[in-house]
DNA sequence: GGCTTTAACGCAATCGATTGCGTTAACTTA
DNA sequence: TAAGTTAACGCAATCGATTGCGTTAAAGCC
């Protein structure tokens, strides 16, 4: 076996070169092409595998007119925090990477401020670096969709399906979720039930929230303001969130908070203000993070299929993309029953 | 002020055209070009900016021979959900995404399993798609990193810096960090001291087990098999592993675990096993996840400034690319003394 | 053998930019 | 006014691929 590497093969034109046709011939080859007879394209794949040629993706693409690139970007208001906190979205980011990876797809990532918004989209789609998005959580005030819509780029939207919406987003039943939290802890004799969300501009929070009302009226339970609060889904926050509400709320005897991660975090003041979880204070998260079963006492939860939900979101963006009709997709949700509400 | 949008202007030609020059000269206009006049440059510049025009990246980027781009790769080993479960990959993502785009560059994600590792590198660097590489966690046994020597391409890798390694990384003080906290424990008053680690294989469960040994044989105490535990850095897994570490040596007074995760996992077990937290057993994480100063009681840990290391990684890898010499850093950790441990 | 058919492959334009070099016209100087 | 200078800009090659169309030569047919 002589492997004469005399100089590097990097081009399809070195390729042709060694193999004595022309680059026509070699791309038509490599690609399967009816017109070049079977003996040639095997001489020619054996050739470049035996060179360790590759094509170069980024002239295909750019001759080709496509990116073969999914942008991902994450809204995140500004000043929070949840993007570095909150394991819901490695989760999410697995499904999306594994599902791209299948079909071929690259996977740019943009933990943008919400300042970059216009740049983003701009730079990523308009320049055609990507062929798509995969928007990882509504702007508070829809200014992003709204821009995205205009500006004709294919997206996919993480987030609750609304009757009326324009766009198309994929996510876990947020009132449905909320629905069966607030009506087990209602069912476990509880009374005075905390709800703690994020921005109240955001869907899902204003679903769940909706949701936690409905139960309470359903239930003939009266709202009281000292019992909700919409905060940042930050561990800080949901602290102080709790520790606020236990003193304007002393008989406070049940929580619904909007993620895990605000549900761990208000386990602290309730032991500091000598609250057991469950016997005093019952408490129920959303997400399932993977430490929500395994903390102590380990967390009942409204289970969302992050994972599988990043999958389908990338397979809705890329019928999309291909001019299928796509449509919004409400994935299931589940309640864990666990020790923090048995 | 009349904005006549007869056709969108997507090509240096389209704005050529209108502008009545040729390419070239939009071209060496828009880079600010010395042999195009001030009053042109600034005519094209303003017809640019009117029409949204916005040079095509990846043409130019095939044209100029280089990428703007880098890549980041997870290589997680196989069966280990580290990735999906851990918030640390969250903050060390941060500050890369963060430090790229202060310097224009593109993120390319990769949450490649172990399998995909040759054909990963080959196809993002190879294919000339990224201009470099951040591996965010060693192979076990290194033979990815052998792989990108040979392929001569630039990449900085997380992790702790050993005297005689060929690459460069950056990461924290794991010696270092895991000393000041076994220490701590002995210093508190505690004998029996429970060591739970990922892979032996990893460096840096590695260094933070040659910690662990050297600071209780510097205390005059024995190893016990039965106290240390190599295992994933999953909750699963280190929930499992504390209860199997109970049944085995019930003296057992403290925990030191490689990840805040394992820690906080460690709680349930414990509690579950009548032991309190800290008074029974006081425990020790590593990495300050956000969680960790708020969950009850509050973890004390070694606080490693990923965030800030993501962006080191980012400027020292860019310091490669620019042909300057660029060298390993060793992060200052920091012992954040809280409840489990105080 | 001459003509048509067709299999196999190459030419050259193209994707959207950059850039060395050549060209044009205005300006300077003798 | 003719020759030389220089400012301003265009031509065309180039990056590494794809593809419509044209060309060549062998095969088929009468």
């Amino acid at each position: 076996m002589t492997t004469g590497s005399s100089k590097p093969i990097k081009t399809m034109a070195d390729l042709a070169n060694l193999a004595g046709v022309s680059v026509s011939t070699v791309s038509r080859a490599l690609s399967g092409h009816v017109s070049i007879p079977e003996i040639t394209q095997r001489k020619i794949q054996k050739l470049a595998r035996k060179h360790h040629y590759r094509i170069n993706t980024r002239a295909q693409n750019l001759r080709l007119q496509r990116s073969n690139t999914i942008a991902v970007v994450f809204p995140q208001a500004q000043g929070s925090r949840r993007l570095t906190s909150d394991p819901f979205y490695l989760q999410i980011m697995g499904g999306i990477s594994d599902e791209l990876r299948t079909h071929g797809y690259d996977l740019l990532l943009s933990l943008s401020q919400e300042d970059d918004w216009r740049y983003t989209i701009q730079s990523y789609v308009l320049d055609k670096r990507a062929d798509g998005l995969l928007v990882l959580e509504r702007d508070t005030n829809e200014q992003v969709i709204t821009a995205l819509e205009q500006a004709a780029i294919p997206f996919v939207v993480w987030g609750p399906v609304l009757p009326e919406q324009s766009y198309i987003s994929v996510g876990g039943d947020s009132y449905g979720g909320a629905k069966m939290a607030v009506e087990h802890l209602l069912n476990s004799g509880r009374r005075h039930i905390g709800f703690i969300g994020g921005d109240q501009t955001m869907i899902e929070t204003h679903l769940r929230y909706r949701a936690y009302c409905d139960a309470l009226k359903e239930a003939d339970r009266a709202l009281d303001a000292t019992k909700i609060t919409f905060t940042d889904y930050t561990p800080e926050r949901a602290k102080a969130a709790v520790t606020a509400m236990l003193k304007a709320a002393p008989k406070l005897d049940a929580l619904f908070c909007c993620s895990d991660v605000m549900a761990l975090a208000a386990f602290d003041p309730l032991r500091q203000a000598g609250r057991d979880v469950p016997e005093d204070v019952a408490v129920i998260g959303y997400d399932d993070i993977p430490l929500a079963a395994h903390c102590h006492p380990s967390l009942s939860t409204v289970r969302q299929e992050v994972y599988e939900g990043g999958r389908v979101m990338v397979q809705t963006l890329l019928q999309l993309l291909q001019g299928e009709g796509a449509t919004s997709q409400m994935l299931p949700v589940q309640l864990m029953r666990r020790d923090s509400c048995p």
